[in-house]
DNA sequence: CTTTCTGCAAACGATTTGCAGCAGC
DNA sequence: GCTGCTGCAAATCGTTTGCAGAAAG
């Protein structure tokens, strides 16, 4: 996706829930859009001075409930990624060794299965599903040696 | 899996690690075992009178290094369950309005085509899988009305 | 007896919040 | 001007840890 149109996108996500894309929100944004992987908020601070870190909470708060930003929660702190709708559906790759995680594009066939067969049995005992969570967990190339 | 076995089975693997099962360990392996749903620490300490809140961190800690439970944070606060060793693989309901969490059992047509495609891919970025997570995020039975 | 476990209370650290100043409309 | 955003510092809260007594071997 362009920087232009992702910025648009997210403007627009935001001014539906009255609020505007200002210049720490763009900021965060871009940050995270040049990653191929969820940033932990130490991360996105190192990545550029003069952001406060409040500021940062405070902000992916407000970008995440506009649905621009997704948190995910699976060691010690955060992580957070741009929305799915903004980068497309991915599974997480995460390494049980040094924490790492990283991205893994979603595979159609692989998709279909699990929509189709799990959905089905979560329907079964009353649940709608909005969406899935896929993580596989093991080494990273680095850790596995 | 009988209560008997199965504390059998938590003796072992604390053993391996140096570690014994004390009463405090079994109350607590009992009431993750009795639970079709990861737990919460406030939910563990409801269940029982005369647990200490520090005891069962602890000894969480030291169930979870032995491979006897398993530690998952999904939303603001941690739960745990037993590890799958000992309940079989399964997946998570999410319900995304009211935080609650469900098991659900894993189909094997999915665990199939999970395993085959995804871990293709990853290992394609020289990743080398353990085991996955699945988790389906949507409302549960008394969200949805 | 020595080592481990327990419970209390204090410490910790990631995240949140109150407040005063500044910027946008 | 009024409303919302920012940065600082203080507060919050789930979780961890130090310590002294109790329990296990």
């Amino acid at each position: 996706m362009a920087d232009g149109t992702l910025h648009e996108t997210v403007a627009r996500l935001l001014h539906a829930q009255q609020q505007r894309l200002t210049p720490t929100r763009t900021v965060i944004v871009d940050v995270l859009g040049a990653s191929d992987r969820p940033l932990t908020i130490p991360e996105i601070l190192a990545t550029r001075d003069g952001l406060a870190q409040s500021s940062v909470y405070r902000n992916l708060v407000v970008l995440e409930q506009a649905g621009a930003v997704h948190r995910l929660v699976t060691g010690d702190f955060a992580r957070y990624e741009l929305a799915e709708d903004l980068t497309g559906h991915h599974h997480h790759l995460v390494c049980s060794n040094c924490g790492r995680i990283d991205d893994l594009p979603a595979t159609p066939a692989v998709e279909k299965s699990v929509q189709a067969a799990v959905d089905q049995a979560a329907a079964a005992v009353g649940f709608s599903t909005q969406h899935h969570r896929l993580d596989l967990v093991g080494l990273c190339a680095d850790c596995a040696n």
